[in-house]
DNA sequence: TCTTGAAGTTTACGCGCGTAAAGAAAAATG
DNA sequence: CATTTTTCTTTACGCGCGTAAACTTCAAGA
């Protein structure tokens, strides 16, 4: 591990503790006339200390008012909040957050945060944690197994209360999770590793195909199933054996239709994917269940490339639904049918769960697992 | 301004500093065997004291190492690093950012994570910084004054090395952007604001708009412009004076299409103004051009509910292009005929700047801007 | 060999704050 | 009003590190 780490700090991190030439370079040229240059305001207050003295209260004291107002006597809270009236100060956060065992830090990871839907779920979050008072920090691993590891070390020497982690899936390195775990608070979200984490908060998937497959075996023929052959999210595959799951219960012949592709470029995927399936010869099925909107979005693309009408009308060859609710996917042409994520509700959980596991002392006795059930949102395209 | 800086405190703020009744009740009611708990490695070191012991080193020519290894002697770097591959240490990262006059975080802050511009310029700017050694911190004001306020003001305590800002436009608080960009080194981007930070990379609106509106009027008829009525982000004004100027130019009669709408759902808004402009009657002209790709998404949507068919072949009603190149334009139907960014290059430009202001000391004697033309890309919907 | 000085190391101090423990004040109890 | 208890304040110390200034080392030049 001590290898490990030498060799990611002799590269780059994300704690700006080192390193490449170039921070190097300007850390080192870098002169002290800089910072006070700006320093325009000469009755800047310096420390807490001064503070203190200019509101007549013994500093200790301060530092118990900013850490809860109504920690101090209603008198000392007065002329400490008349003296912040007056002057402009407020505390060294660096100096805070080395002395408390705890900071307010909050760490949020997402795979990828240029994905809607990531982007999505972390706004909300990200706003939740604000509200309640937290210092929410965002990071993206931008699909790299590397990068997440990076983020993962930078973010436990943040002492974060605790932190949100929707991890890569296949692509994470288990060991780094794992030591992260054990290091740090975390609840793990939207894909779930078994085991890791003192808690999940994420979607029922066999909720979200049996919504769909419900439906579209009920208004047309039963649908095939469209995926990335080696999905990296761990949804995908949850979704495929609910897929096989339910038709098989239903009697039906599953039909599931697995295109190439690598990477995060989920629409050009399912864009290629779906003229190769077409070109591979009549379906079985006019209907195409998606395993997400991504991928549908590039179906969608596809079919109207080739002139094939999806919906569910007269006159359209194919019906195309998914799972996700993308953001974009009201805005598909034609808008797209889909199982939706309760995003407030999914938002919801992981707060309540991070809080419950943070008076908990940041372990729970047994992991809690909670799985929030799909909507059905019928749109034109199936 | 005290009075301004008490009240966000006595909110919520982004530093941890404080204080809503969640962060205050969990971080009192926690106990010091929280933290404990975990430090199950019995061998821990614990500063930097500890570890150049070890090493047999002096612990300030350790930290002369940690800020660059090559400062120090080879033969006591290698022993550093010796000690390195045998004891897992790190330095605290408050500790460091408390002493430095400097740290080596980079601020980057954007109007509206979710939406896939802002997402995909981020990306591209934190992974550079990353490369550069540098610990970039992403924050979105979700379109919220009060959030980009409350960002500032954080990430000022902080002391970032740079900041790349692009600020919320018209919903800024002038201010307290002001404000900031003294305190500061900050380059500003997408967004310009006369005179604020000491530079701005963004686009240049008027080569976007005379490229769409050139290959528009060479290829067809001439181009109305659609847009909001009072759009949040200054490049948009930029673009329909662009309009008006190039369309005076050449003669030709200029048609500006207002529609109404607030907020970022600009998909929505786009649909609906559609709407209301095809009922609204005919118009003089079959070509359409957006002031952004997401108002297209909406126009495009709108049209495809109407069965209008876009496009400039046969058969089509509508022409539609637009400006931004969004992530997504790619796979409307029909792909968006649009003015692209030049992501890369702004990015590059931008941390171009920010290097070269850094190594200036946080000040330009004149404030530098750069505009980067578009790159027109050629799809079907015109 | 002696000087000179650069390069590297050490000494010594300070950064701004949290917090345990001791003490003082206020509130509750009788 | 005296006493106990609680609440609050103060004293005193430590957190982990940067860095100026003093000091040492070592190589080169005379």
């Amino acid at each position: 591990m001590a290898a490990i780490f030498r060799k990611t700090f002799a590269r780059a991190n994300l704690l700006g503790a080192n390193t490449t030439a170039t921070a190097r370079r300007i850390h080192t040229s870098l002169t002290k006339d800089r910072a006070r240059g700006r320093q325009l305001d000469g009755d800047k207050i310096k420390n807490m200390e001064e503070f203190a003295r200019l509101s007549g209260i013994s500093r200790p004291t301060v530092s118990r008012y900013f850490n809860d107002p109504a920690s101090v006597r209603p008198s000392s809270r007065k002329r400490i909040e008349q003296a912040l009236e007056r002057f402009d100060y407020r505390p060294n956060i660096f100096a805070m957050n080395q002395n408390r065992r705890l900071t307010k830090n909050i760490g949020i990871v997402v795979p990828y945060l240029a994905d809607p839907f990531f982007a999505e779920i972390a706004r909300i979050i990200q706003l939740r944690c604000i509200s309640a008072g937290f210092a929410p920090i965002l990071y993206s691993a931008y699909g790299q197994q590397k990068l997440e590891k990076e983020i993962l070390e930078g973010l436990t020497a943040l002492k974060p209360v605790g932190v949100f982690l929707a991890p890569l899936g296949r692509m994470s390195d288990r060991a780094a999770i794992a030591r992260f775990c054990r290091d740090v608070p975390t609840v793990l979200f939207d894909s779930n590793i078994e085991g890791m984490g003192e808690a999940f908060v994420g979607s029922d998937n066999f909720s979200f195909v049996q919504q769909t497959v419900d439906y579209l075996c009920r208004t047309g023929s039963p649908p095939c199933f469209f995926e990335m052959r080696t999905p990296a999210n761990p949804n995908a595959n949850k979704r495929r054996h609910a897929y096989l799951k339910i038709m098989e219960d239903a009697g039906l012949q599953p039909h599931v239709v697995q295109v190439e592709g690598k990477g995060w470029g989920f629409e050009e995927i399912g864009r290629r994917g779906a003229h190769d399936m077409i070109d591979a010869g009549p379906l079985p099925t006019d209907t195409v269940l998606c395993s997400n909107d991504r991928l549908a979005i590039g179906v969608l693309a596809a079919c109207y490339e080739r002139g094939l009408r999806v919906g569910r009308g007269d006159g359209c060859a194919l019906r195309v639904a998914s799972h996700d609710d993308h953001p974009f996917s009201r805005f598909t042409c034609p808008s797209l049918t889909t199982a939706a994520h309760e995003y407030e509700a999914v938002a919801d959980k992981c707060m309540e769960t991070l809080f419950s596991l943070i008076e908990a002392g940041g372990r729970f006795s047994v992991r809690e697992e909670t799985l929030i059930p799909a909507r059905l949102i019928l749109r034109t395209s199936a």
